[in-house]
DNA sequence: CTGAAAGCGCTAACAA
DNA sequence: TTGTTAGCGCTTTCAG
């Protein structure tokens, strides 16, 4: 293995001088520079990760904290992961890749241990067993997702209270009075894990004072589960002209049903979904929604991150505005009668 | 922060004997182990990860390389991620995420460094760009997906060709003679992901044996390109009563244009798919299936890769024997004329 | 602009 | 069964 005191010698210059080649924390002449470069190159010299993390006390490892439920979409979480990986080594650090499988432990381990120098967490709850962990952990810590008390933390979530309203806004402009939600398995809410709820809430605040009368069912996604939800909803309110989804796993169910109960879309009632792009446009109804910006959030997430290691920034939330795109999802109600 | 000297001179012994309580690596008496715990937890002491690393050369962490493919079925990813994750950390391994992004270097950079002991790589290429790298890094790696090259490598993946050839048997033993492959899309066979082609070729060698008529098309997925797909499958082959799907994205739309189209399933044509459990289960049909397994390919890896971590283990390419659950969406053809 | 050298916290011989 | 000690490879003062 080649070290740097190899490297060093081989250009015929000193460890200290190599070690600032490399962190550019001190003007080198550019011959130096060469030198040093040069053997890099022909030895085929790496800095050991393991020597520099002791050295600096920093590991240049972010540790990414993904729960294991079974009912949130997948997609949208690996696509935060991604992004935040992809985001990390643009800053010159790696993701280590924890489960929610270890429990709220794993945050001390982590960063305890200093084998990651920040943490993301996914997923976060109203009330997160991992917060009082987070706060004494004393390493910088960035949520996706916003808790029921956000003091002393940084977050960063799409703002569901705004994207529920802008649901309601939509269908109302329309001429829609009763709508409806479909909204994510009852474990979701059981859980209270916010984004759920916030949206319903949004929703609901804006419906009223727009004079919208709203219904929420939550789904477990899958055709047999969809079809009684559907029942229920049409049953109690046979004049719902309006859909709202936020479940991806109802997505393709909802538009099947529709069609076989012969109400089309968006004629005889218009969807409007909460879900990523992608799944919006694979639809078989290019449906009107509201994005869920996976990608956006996992680069937040890690730009923060990166101002409080550099000693800037401090505690903020940031909300991501929600834009609803208008698809083939949504019209005007059927005249009345 | 607490060091493992801290913790000597509080337990009164010296640092070697608080190493050796940790490691298990020699014996201890009763009394002084109880000692040096006692003064772990008290003072809340975290062995120093970086130390660790550069006084042992292992750093505990397995990294794992995802590619950053739009066209695969993310939740298989997904779940083969998190299964690493978990099985790691049963063996004491964390698990560094590295996406495709980087590209092969990344294997040298990781490797180099001494970051990770050893390293997973899922979707593996026929002809992968970063094999060679792998090859000559020196350090433990597993490949998901099976090369065109297997010498020297440890590889697990399903038996896809033992796949496709089962959904020719089943359909075979049904009294099928016409069967089409709905397959991935067209960028994943011109890419050789090799599972995708293994099936088709499987299916191919054991329906020419029994004397099936196979048809294969690609499918990029989404309604209106499987409308299509369908469309050139019944127009080349009316006579087809055998669907084998082996793309997620494919699934949804089949049963809907089926159902539109007049065509019941399973009574005018039978459907098998290629796919997660969970997909096959949440379909409008439940669906006869050949499970893709996710979490056991990701715990395989882990433990091939302790297997090569211990020493014990040479390469060898472990093939996950295929199994078909008949569910509701296969049975006889209808009856001629 | 460059060098010398003191650690960083831990592991693993080597001794006892 | 336990202690002593020499590094592991790098960063970063302190000197020059």
């Amino acid at each position: 293995m080649v070290t740097l005191a190899e490297v060093a010698r081989h250009a015929g210059v000193s460890a200290s001088t190599v070690s600032y080649v490399l962190s550019g924390k001190r003007s080198i002449s550019a011959t130096t520079r060469d030198r040093v470069e040069r053997s890099i190159e022909e030895l085929g010299y790496h800095p050991n990760a393991g020597a520099r993390a002791l050295a600096s006390s920093r590991s240049n490892i972010i540790a990414l904290m993904m729960p294991l439920r079974t009912d949130m979409y997948v997609p949208v979480m690996m696509e935060i992961a991604l992004a935040v990986a992809t985001t990390a080594r643009t800053h010159g650090y790696d993701v280590l890749l924890l489960t929610g499988e270890e429990g709220p432990a794993a945050v001390r381990r982590v960063a305890g241990s200093g084998l990651a120098d920040a943490m993301i967490l996914m997923d976060v709850e109203l009330l997160d067993a991992r917060l009082p962990l987070v706060r004494e952990a004393g390493r910088p810590a960035v949520l996706i997702g916003l808790p029921a008390d956000t003091t002393g933390l940084t977050c960063v979530d799409l703002d569901f209270a705004a994207t529920g309203a802008l649901c309601a806004e939509h269908l109302a402009e329309l001429g829609h009075r009763e709508i409806a939600v479909i909204g994510e398995a009852a474990a979701v809410y059981e859980r209270h894990t916010g984004f759920a709820e916030r949206t319903v809430e949004g929703l609901r605040r804006r419906a009223r004072e727009l004079g919208l009368r709203t219904l929420h069912r939550p789904c477990e996604g899958g055709y047999a589960s969809l079809a009684g939800t559907l029942a229920r909803i049409f049953g109690e309110r046979p004049g719902t002209t309006g859909l709202v989804v936020q479940n991806e796993h109802a997505i393709d169910p909802l538009l099947s049903l529709l069609r076989e109960q012969g109400r089309a879309v968006p004629e005889d009632v218009s969807v409007v979904a909460v879900c990523p792009e992608q799944v919006a446009l694979q639809a078989s109804v290019r449906l009107t929604s509201v994005a869920i910006p996976a990608q956006e959030m996992g680069r937040r997430a890690v730009e923060l991150v990166m101002e409080k290691l550099e000693g800037r920034g401090r505690p903020r939330s940031t909300l991501l505005p929600p834009e609803l795109t208008v698809r083939a999802s949504s019209g005007p109600p059927p005249a009345r009668g």
